[in-house]
RNA sequence: GGCGGCGUAGCCAAGUGGUAAGGCAACGGACUGCAAAUCCGUCAUUCACCGGUUCGAAUCCGGUCGCCGCCUCCA
């Protein structure tokens, strides 16, 4: 078996993944704060965990995978939006919760295994914290607790910082309760108006990262294989889990850290502070969900992503050709008495090297640090080969040629299964592209479907003149028409759809 | 100030020592009544810039410039 290449940010390096136990491969996923429908960002970090857990299935089977995403269901923002809107802080991360799934279900992303909320381990938290305080890692200070950092020697190893850089450069006013300005809380004492759970330190409620400690050990386990999020979690957030974590069990957190960049909008970070962000519902009434999927996948997980109308475009544009040569693909079959020249046969082992490499191309890719781009860039190369071939393909293959049927499925599937690319029929993909595209322009399908009748109509009485006229009208409008044995067919121009933006 | 990342054709984007994948666009051709789709061909002697190492560098090293992120909540 082919080993997986990740980039651990603990060390800064690529690194083979070699699972504590491959039976049970434990990832933990930081989730959102449900405060807010979810944007771009955070589709994406879930688009590039969702292509690793896949992967990981592939590779160690279905059920050897544990994959852990929390929700944040305490929280600052949480409890001001609550009190913003009078209700309880249950009815807004219900909502934002019910919102996240519907965003990354669209997507196409698996379900995690498990997704716990920080309000089901509650009494899981105030005994990490008692453990952290009887290791003397932690202290109580007026109805808080306080991890010290000073307990932890490594602190700072995952972001390459040190105490002495971080003492120098305060941006804040530190709690005076602290005893050093790096200390983080682990419980804050309950105010009014607040949610507040019981504590061996009196009502409160549990700081930000330990939250993630006690769920990712409590379903996962002490070690993790993978611990992943965005970039911008790890300072101060993972970094403090490690603390948190490793001052009570010396043993080390997680294996490999794996973090994705940032989607950004003129060269700036998408965030909810600078409101420069697309939420996935948003976007999702206008695009199709591949469309959403294929762009988040078109470049590295690390590197950043300029969201720019333009890229989804190109993006759906690109799922055209993709689900042109699917359809063709899945309409292949083979024949006991289908026959094939000397000459056709020799080009049909050539698409079938060619699909091989594609194949071999593509698991290579995903191993190495999930390089999409350039499995998806693999794929590219098949797809040419088999529309320049399309015409011995539309018949049934003779039956020697069975395998390269398996092999262009068997890549397709890999699409598929691996991407969760081109899941759906082509039909389907351009139905629902011409639907969303129709109501974003304000088009009537019934209207042009009447007009291309029309155009059928003159083309049959010879009337070249009248034919062009409806076709290029339509086309003004942004509907492109397309000619085939079997009637006329129409697609809206993505061009059209991303100038409303 | 500390830590980290990015800079590859008109646009997007792979490529981390061996002579520039792929997508979109553009142009020429085939096909077509004309188009579209598809196919063929063209499209970076060059990878921000300057030095260095090497038989050989987009890839390694040093420096410069530009952009971004983290250091406060953030995917």
């Amino acid at each position: 078996m082919q080993e997986i290449r990740l980039y651990n940010t603990l060390h800064r390096t690529l690194e083979t993944f070699e699972p504590l136990d491959p039976e049970q491969v434990v990832m933990y996923v930081c989730g959102p704060t449900v405060y807010d429908d979810p944007h771009l960002g955070h589709a994406r970090a879930a688009v590039v965990f969702d292509v690793l857990f896949r992967l990981l299935r592939r590779v160690y089977g279905d059920h050897a995978v544990r994959y852990i995403r929390n929700y944040t269901d305490v929280d600052d923002k949480i409890i001001a939006r609550a009190n913003e809107r009078g209700v309880a802080i249950e009815a807004i991360t219900r909502q934002y919760i019910a919102a996240y799934e519907e965003a990354v279900d669209a997507l196409g992303c698996l379900r995690p295994t498990v997704s716990p909320r920080v309000t089901e381990v509650m009494e899981r938290i105030t005994d990490w914290i008692q453990q952290l305080i009887d290791a003397g890692a932690a202290y109580e200070a007026g109805g808080c607790v306080f991890f010290d950092v000073s307990a932890f020697p490594e602190y700072g190893k995952l972001s390459n910082r040190t105490a002495d850089d971080l003492v120098t450069t305060q941006r804040i006013e530190p709690d005076p309760r602290k005893r050093s300005p790096l200390d983080f809380a682990l419980w804050k004492e309950a105010r009014p108006g607040e949610p507040e759970w019981p504590s061996p330190w009196g009502p409160g409620r549990p700081g930000w990262h330990i939250e993630c400690t006690v769920m990712a050990t409590v379903y996962g386990r002490e070690t993790l294989d993978i611990h992943g999020g965005g970039l911008d979690l790890i300072f101060p957030h993972h970094e403090n889990e490690i603390a948190q974590c490793e001052a009570v069990t010396h043993h080390t957190f997680a294996r490999y850290w794996v973090h994705n960049g940032f989607v950004r909008i003129n060269a700036e970070k998408m965030s909810k502070s600078l409101g420069n962000f697309f939420t996935v519902g948003d976007l999702l009434s206008r695009w199709p969900a591949q469309t959403l999927r294929y762009f988040l996948l078109s470049a590295h997980y690390r590197s950043p992503l300029d969201f720019h109308p333009g890229g989804l475009v190109e993006s759906t544009k690109a799922l055209f050709r993709l689900y042109g040569a699917a359809a063709l693909i899945d309409r292949l079959q083979t024949a006991p008495d289908a026959e094939r020249t000397t000459k056709q046969t020799h080009r049909l082992a050539e698409l079938e090297r060619i699909a091989k490499q594609s194949i071999e191309t593509f698991d290579a890719a995903l191993r190495d640090d999930l390089n999409t781009a350039r499995a998806l860039g693999a794929v590219f190369e098949t797809v040419r080969e088999v529309n320049r071939r399309a015409a011995l393909l539309t018949d049934p293959l003779p039956t020697a040629q069975a395998e390269l049927v398996e092999r262009l499925q068997f890549l397709l599937a890999r699409l598929r299964d691996d991407l969760a690319l081109c899941t759906g029929s082509a039909a389907d993909f351009f139905a629902e592209w011409n639907q969303l595209a129709t109501a974003a322009l304000g088009l009537d399908p019934d209207e042009i479907n009447r007009q291309i009748a029309e155009r059928t109509a003159a083309r049959q009485q010879r009337d070249w003149a009248r034919s062009d006229d409806i076709r290029d009208a339509l086309a003004s409008s942004g509907v492109l028409l397309e000619d085939s044995p079997d009637g006329t067919i129409w697609r809206v121009d993505p061009e059209y759809v991303a100038g409303r933006d």
